[in-house]
DNA sequence: AAGTGGTCTAGACCACTTG
DNA sequence: AAGTGGTCTAGACCACTTG
């Protein structure tokens, strides 16, 4: 056996996808419907439809059915640090307003976004972040309260939410999304900007070990902000 | 069973790892063990180190055994891949066209950028990236030539300029700044957009251990363009 | 009720590494 | 030769979604 019956499948369905025959949201093949026309056992059409899926190519639901995922970029990484440390370690003074603090009902896609049920409870928080008295970041952050419960008693001036979910959860993962783009109004209001101002907009989104922690949208002014990276090869 | 008996082994060998009774090159017990252990069959057990496997938590060896990853690296880093296989994962279609190929002498600040003499020569290229015939990256690049002569009589439609410069020189290390800004007339014209849309511009240095070997501006629109990222801490 | 994916079993043969 | 991980089978029961 030179190539694995499982990779066989899984690069038929890569095919399709990349000719163009299933495009995002169509429907692939059932885990039985694989196992006839491949002759293989259930579990190995299993896991070709699982790696496609932890490849973020398909997406899974019980009942349902396995679908063609929306394309998305691809992985590369990016840590973002507390704000207020970066700051600090610019030599800036550092300050923090608090715009929102409270608990809200999950809509139906910030519930998926968290994992949890639609119309449960959330912890919703806005701030802005100043470095030496200029708006640079606008913090617009949804907590899941199993994971914080003391999340509305914080007092954010003081601590940044990112070194209270640091402390109260062991963080052991995270995605970002980072794109450019322009501002609704409340933000360029917030962050003392033109409309026409591109900005750097950061999505991220942490987990725990026992599921999402929270999700937040950081806005910064594009002449403002840029993020850095070193990379060592070795 | 509220709790899958996989996820069970998961969180088992993640505490013993976190606790610091597993520590990075540490064996972890093997299949045939772990079955005993938890009672379970020999795929579940599998499962669960297949997954910690997939997340960059462990490491497997045929005939050797499994073992505890290093953990990864804390430094804020990005890494940016070769947008020619980004857009080919995805299951696009991959097209590049050449602007500018040439040679040009270095003005002060690419001088310094580039760590060479004032009016060294150095290689220039313009090349836009296409995704599907929609332009998704303009690449303004300055390369070292002592690092790579070759440079201009490649055929860069056939391969990327990072595909190359990768293949010729040992990269060792890179920076990147991530940038939300407007793009010059030349650049909205490339990538066919308005003056007035946000642009996510990243712009890259790598280095071999004999020095600069190039600087990238990389330009993309901002509605068709993202940076994804992901992070495991552990 | 029929189909879907999620989990699991108890086996099997194989390639690879080590003693 | 004994142990490791890699692939695979032919079943099973379950929760979930739809008609």
């Amino acid at each position: 056996m030179t190539v694995p019956a499982y990779q066989r499948i899984k690069h038929h369905i890569l095919s399709r996808i990349e000719q163009g025959e299933w495009i995002a949201a169509s429907r692939v093949p059932s885990e039985n419907q694989l196992c006839n026309q491949f002759s293989v056992s259930r579990m190995t059409a299993r896991k070709a439809l699982e790696e496609l899926t932890k490849e973020g190519i398909l997406i899974r639901s019980q009942g349902l059915g396995t679908f063609v995922a929306d394309s998305k970029p691809q992985s590369s990484f990016l840590e973002v640090r507390n704000i207020a440390d970066e700051i600090r370690e610019r030599g800036h003074h550092y300050r923090a307003k608090v715009e929102i603090l409270e608990a809200r009902l999950a809509e139906p896609e910030l519930a998926l976004a968290l994992e949890v049920a639609e119309n449960a409870q959330l912890f919703y928080s806005i701030i802005i972040h100043f470095e030496d008295d200029q708006p640079v970041q606008r913090e617009e952050r949804y907590v899941n309260p199993e994971q914080a419960p003391g999340y509305l008693d914080q007092d954010f001036t003081q601590t940044t939410p990112n070194a209270y979910l640091n402390r109260v959860a062991t963080l052991t993962e995270a995605t970002h999304v980072v794109e450019a783009t322009l501002a609704d109004q409340q933000t360029t209001e917030s962050l003392a900007i033109e409309q026409t101002q591109p900005c750097l907009k950061i999505t991220r989104r942490s987990w725990c070990r026992d599921g999402v922690v929270s999700m937040a949208k950081l806005y910064h002014p594009g002449d403002r902000y840029r993020l850095g990276g070193h990379l060592n090869f070795s």
